[in-house]
RNA sequence: GCCCAGAUAGCUCAGUCGGUAGAGCAGAGGACUGAAAAUCCUCGUGUCGGCGGUUCGAUUCCGUCUCUGGGCA
């Protein structure tokens, strides 16, 4: 028997954290954070992190739980919540995965092996080096050494991926080419109620642009000074929205104006890229609209939605 | 009122020594399996301001009108 998961996806400012604390309520749930950014302490506005007060006795997981300069990855997200999935289903409630980041419900739900190598960052450091030594074509190449099928999908220009392919068949003496075909065949060891949010699309760029308008009324750049004043802005944290476009305006790189117009620009961007997601990766998901902004009427449901799977 | 400079894609602009046009941004679509809020790929027809004239042919030259900057009064 498999066990019960509901997951509540969708892009960035479509009211993920209303709705889903609401479910929880109604449902007897706990929710996980399937969020790459809310882990973190000290990033509170710019992640438009759930308050204290908004939780309603909910209890979540997987906000708050670690250093802007702590090492974070959909590998150890992928442990983490299963460790915390378990904990849930022993006191007798259902785990709600509620989150944007796609990459990693995925790896969750599939639960996706990522083996047990550890990251070689002075390696991928090399190679990046050889890149902007030799070209982007070169490493490419070294590639189509190791692995030729790699080759066929990833695309020349993006190094990271072409790092990452040679990173593992130096660590696992395979391609990982191959490794992805296995997991991508898997099926999901749960019982998953797949909810994903969504609502047209001009009002979801106005809710964004409305939205990043208010981090910058809470004290936004505040937030970002105290980081600044800690950590260094190269970490993967600070690569965050938000984060990254008020570090640079900071460092004098460009006026205020400038890095909120990009902000915006670029979440809007981001939340295109998570819809393309769900819509290629996240299968057998149901869609929801919510652009009428009645929360409790989608969270009804959403709940009519999820009981098949709770029995 | 006079003089100058503009008016071309949603925006900023390039260009056509006369053969109906192209960049950046916006926008759209897509990929993705240990950095994912990251990384990468694809997509550009629009009365070339209006009306006349010259010409086989005008967005391009000429005239005129309208609008927008700037200058002089």
């Amino acid at each position: 028997m498999r066990k019960p998961l509901i997951v509540i996806a969708g892009p960035t400012a479509c009211g993920k954290t209303v709705v889903s604390v609401e479910l929880a309520k109604k449902i007897g749930g706990e929710i996980i954070s399937a969020d790459s950014m809310q882990i973190y302490k000290y990033m509170d506005i710019g992640t438009a992190k759930i308050l204290e007060e908004e939780k309603c006795g909910i209890r979540h997981y997987l906000i708050d739980e670690l250093y802007p300069d702590d090492e974070y990855s959909v590998s150890i997200f992928k442990d983490m919540a299963k460790k915390y999935s378990e904990e849930i289903y022993e006191r007798g409630k259902i785990p709600i995965l509620v989150g944007g980041t796609g990459f990693y419900i995925n790896a969750f739900v599939y639960d996706t092996d990522f083996e047990e190598t550890a990251v070689d960052y002075d390696y991928r450091q090399k190679l990046w080096k050889i890149a902007e030594e030799k070209g982007k074509d070169f490493v490419f190449e070294m590639l189509r050494e190791c692995d030729a099928k790699s080759c066929e999908i990833i695309h020349p220009n993006n190094l990271k991926k072409v790092i990452r392919a040679i990173e593992y068949f130096k660590q696992t003496g395979r391609p990982i080419s191959s490794h992805n075909e296995v997991e991508r065949k898997k099926n999901s060891p749960y019982n998953t109620a797949f909810v994903i949010l969504n609502m047209k699309r001009e009002l979801l760029y106005d809710r964004i642009n409305k939205r990043i308008d208010i981090m910058i009324e809470k004290g936004l750049v505040g937030e970002v000074l105290g980081l600044l004043e800690k950590y260094d802005s190269s970490l993967v944290s600070m690569q965050g929205l938000g984060y990254k476009e008020i570090a640079e305006y900071l460092n004098g790189g460009m006026s205020l104006d400038e890095a909120i117009y990009i902000l915006k620009r670029d979440t809007r961007h981001f939340a295109k890229r998570q819809l393309t997601w769900f819509k290629h990766q996240s299968k057998n998901a149901e869609w929801f609209d919510v652009t009428d902004g009645n929360v409790l009427r989608a969270a009804e449901e959403i709940y009519n939605f999820c009981r098949e799977y709770l029995k």
